[in-house]
DNA sequence: AACATTGCCAACCGCAGTACA
DNA sequence: ATGTACTGCGGTTGGCAATGT
């Protein structure tokens, strides 16, 4: 019955690994890499099948994998893009660094499903209401946010902007996302009904790759690597072309004909958080005026960005509302009274915000 | 204490897509 | 064009531990 191919010609063993198996799957695809699964095992002594070794690796030895339990960001990102993908558990997880598809599944099998059944609410509706947390970027004419979503680059124009542009009525998911190669993508024009926002400023063409001396033309990300293909997937309104990534938050330069060595080229939009009333300016942020975006999620995507030990908040759970960390914690918690989950802490259809804009927005 | 039930999660199964001879 | 091998993915199962009776 069933048995793959490459395991059929032998006797292979099944069930769960033990340590020495790990061990010999490890040393051999550290030294010699995985190259061709069905050889894996032959060549690294195991009695396991190809398929089995590849499973082992992928979901448990990977050295990239993220350990541990979900965080509360992760929970809301699964129901979030589960209502828009689906049971896509490979899509999903992509945007979850450090979880695989086994994981994510897993956990919204075990726990987030039986917690929205329990509520008899369904993931839409849970989502449709989810926070949308937007950071203050640019100057004062000019405004432009940064949803603190999932998306790492669902940019706002300026809130009034905002507000004009959330039609009345959901449009039909359909006509919001299609897929490239697999990969999700956003209509650039539309919303997700009430949440997923990602509509875009008007923007110029790109600027001619001529002028490499744009500093929106970023030389120093590579979208064919690993760690940035989240945020180019992300990044639906930057341009990809070649190896270079145009950043359409930053806008254009004013050069100096005489100094050539005194434009910078930005590798990324200059960062900070907003927690709680607090700014947290990022390190490659060039001016201290600047109040500049941050995505929680594309935070761990982005190059040299710190983690643990750093001076300012390591944790995006700081930018959710007490309430919002309330209703999430319901739903991702092993034991929640019913009550706990009998409200939706987020408003519905507006723009909202939990995190503490500068003054100039409270007027 | 013993047994039953439940929850979690690693692993397996089977199908679809792709590459290649 | 066809068959085979391989890979990736989603659904499902089974074992173990925790919890309930």
């Amino acid at each position: 019955m069933g048995y793959h191919s490459c395991c059929n010609k032998q006797k292979v063993k099944r069930g769960l690994w033990s340590p020495e198996e790990d061990e010999k799957l490890v040393n051999y695809i550290s030294t010699n890499g995985h190259g061709c699964w069905s050889s894996v095992p032959k060549h690294a002594g195991l009695q396991r099948c190809g398929k089995s070794c590849r499973l082992r690796w992928i979901n448990y030895l990977r050295p990239d994998l993220k350990r541990g339990s979900f965080s509360p960001e992760e929970a809301a990102l699964i129901i979030e893009l589960h209502n828009i993908l689906g049971n896509r558990w490979a899509q999903i997880a992509k945007n979850l660094p450090g979880r695989t598809d086994n994981e994510v599944k897993n956990f919204w099998n075990s726990s987030i499903k039986k917690k929205l059944i329990k509520q008899e609410v369904s993931p839409a509706a849970i989502t449709s209401n989810f926070p949308d947390t937007y950071c203050y970027h640019g100057n004062s004419d000019q405004e432009s946010f940064l949803s603190l979503n999932a998306n790492p680059s669902w940019i706002l124009r300026s809130q009034h902007e905002h507000n004009q542009l959330y039609p009345p009525i959901p449009t039909p998911l359909l006509q919001l996302v299609t897929f490239d190669h697999g990969d999700l993508k956003l209509d650039q024009n539309t919303n997700f009904g009430t949440n997923l926002i990602h509509d875009f400023p008007p923007q110029m063409a790109p600027p001619s790759k001529s002028s490499s001396n744009d500093p929106r033309w970023s030389h120093q990300l590579d979208p064919s690597q690993e760690q940035y293909k989240n945020f180019s997937i992300g990044a639906t309104r930057h341009y990809l072309e070649d190896n270079l990534i145009l950043d359409p938050t930053i806008t254009a330069p004013h050069y100096d004909d005489h100094d050539e060595d005194s434009l910078t080229v930005p590798a990324m939009p200059k960062l900070c958080a907003i927690t709680n009333g607090d700014v947290f300016s990022m390190p490659f942020s060039s001016s201290s005026q600047d109040c500049e975006l941050l995505d929680p999620l594309a935070r761990s995507e982005l190059p040299c960005f710190p983690t643990a030990g750093s001076n300012y908040p390591p944790d995006p759970v700081h930018m959710m509302s007490n309430l919002q960390m309330e209703y999430v914690n319901a739903i991702t918690t092993p034991s929640s009274s019913p009550s706990a989950c009998s409200f939706s802490p987020f408003s519905s259809g507006q723009f909202v915000t939990n995190a503490h804009f500068p003054p100039s927005w409270d007027s």
